[in-house]
DNA sequence: GAGTGGTCTAGACCACAGC
DNA sequence: CTGTGGTCTAGACCACTCA
């Protein structure tokens, strides 16, 4: 035996989500279906759903069917932000979008974006508010405006997840974000915003956006306070 | 059925490993002998071992057997630390020992520990190189004194990961650990010796360490030049 | 009731380790 | 050679969903 079996299903069914035959939120063929179609045990398709669905790429929803997984903010690291009245419970952050405009992309947002410096980009700025309407972190986004086109428009509500809308009116489909956590000080003006020194230790999230097609559509960079974040993690 | 039988092997294999009938390291019984000796299939017993295996907790070794696995610090947060020429590639990182002693625990460092204000501990401090030995990151630990007696005799050398010595010299089983990131700043003495300015932003990152009977032996803080430090991961 | 995933079984054969 | 885990099969029954 040279490559497991169950490894040729994993591939099969990776690919077809890949190339794009089955998308975000799409039912795949049954376990049985896939058995038949390619001529292997029941368990074996099981098996490979199994590494897929530990994976998070698919989910299984008893009685219904296995589905493609949509992408899944909740796994931002940005949800170790804001710890409520320090009894360690994890509040909501909304959002308000004071800021908006077109402008032509700075050098250095183009190169996170790979695209040429001088592109039209929308920019976004926006602060987070914890349960006590304190600002904890400030965001700032910057969009490929050939993709959004419309999105600076302040007639535009925008929702505390940018995400559906752009799905949503703009019609691309998000397929995946990376996000490089790092720290910062705070300047003058961020400092005002969020309430603190000058000088003062922030947590910065710095995260590009993928579309479909893997082109990049956002670059976006948050800065909170730290001492608002915690991200802890066991080693065993 | 309101347990599933695989669950009920996973908890018992598990329990033996909590209760220490099995320690890190140890060979586990073969997959028929439990299956056996629990009265299930040997399928039931693999899928049990499949997640603990998952989680790490076991590790399988085709022709020899099962595992218990021995914590990995390789999975700290501190790998995230330095990268060498901005390629991209992680290097080593290099640790000395300038200072260590004897003394009274803080009460701040007590309450980590969880033991009471006062109490004898050794304190050690390091410096942690990267592969050009420019300084990159200050350690400080606090160990129990009853645990690690002796830990502060300049003779005794330190090798990079102390954990090692530990379990060797003072027979400590160490069992898990829990780490917390988040952010500081620069201090004057930090800023000396990490070459940088006081106030400039570094990653701090929190440790307690648990040894057998879960009793907490060393809380750690690490705290690291932020231009070295960056942690990268994806959602989708 | 038909179709889906969830659990469990029993047994086959292979690949690897160690004597 | 024996015993271990690794792969694969075929079939049973259960629990859930939806028409």
């Amino acid at each position: 035996m040279q490559r497991p079996l169950y490894k040729v299903v994993e591939e099969f069914i990776r690919e077809h989500i890949e190339l794009g035959k089955l998308v975000p939120g799409d039912l795949i063929p049954s376990e049985s279906r896939l058995s038949q179609e390619l001529n292997v045990s029941v368990g074996t398709v099981r098996k490979a759903i199994d590494i897929l669905e530990k994976e998070k790429l698919l989910f299984r929803h008893q009685g219904k069917g296995t589905y493609v997984s949509r992408i899944d903010f909740d796994n931002s690291l940005f949800r170790f932000f804001s710890y409520g009245t320090a009894s360690g419970e994890s509040t909501r952050i909304h959002k308000e979008t004071p800021y908006r405009t077109r402008l032509e992309g700075p050098s250095e947002i183009c190169r996170h974006l790979k695209v040429n410096p001088g592109t039209p980009l929308i920019y976004i700025e926006r602060i987070g508010y914890d349960e006590e309407e304190l600002p904890v972190l400030i965001e700032k986004c910057w969009w490929r405006a050939d993709v959004v086109e419309g999105l600076e428009d302040k007639e535009l509500h925008l929702p505390d997840l940018l995400y559906a809308i752009v799905e949503e009116k703009f019609d691309v489909r998000i397929i995946r974000a990376e996000e490089t956590l790092t720290a910062d000080i705070a300047d003058k003006e961020t400092a005002n915003i969020l309430g603190i020194k000058i000088g003062e230790p922030l947590v910065m999230l710095l995260r590009t956006t993928h579309a479909n097609n893997d082109r990049i559509i956002e670059y976006r960079v948050t800065r909170g306070r730290a001492d608002r974040f915690s991200y802890k993690t066991e080693i065993r």
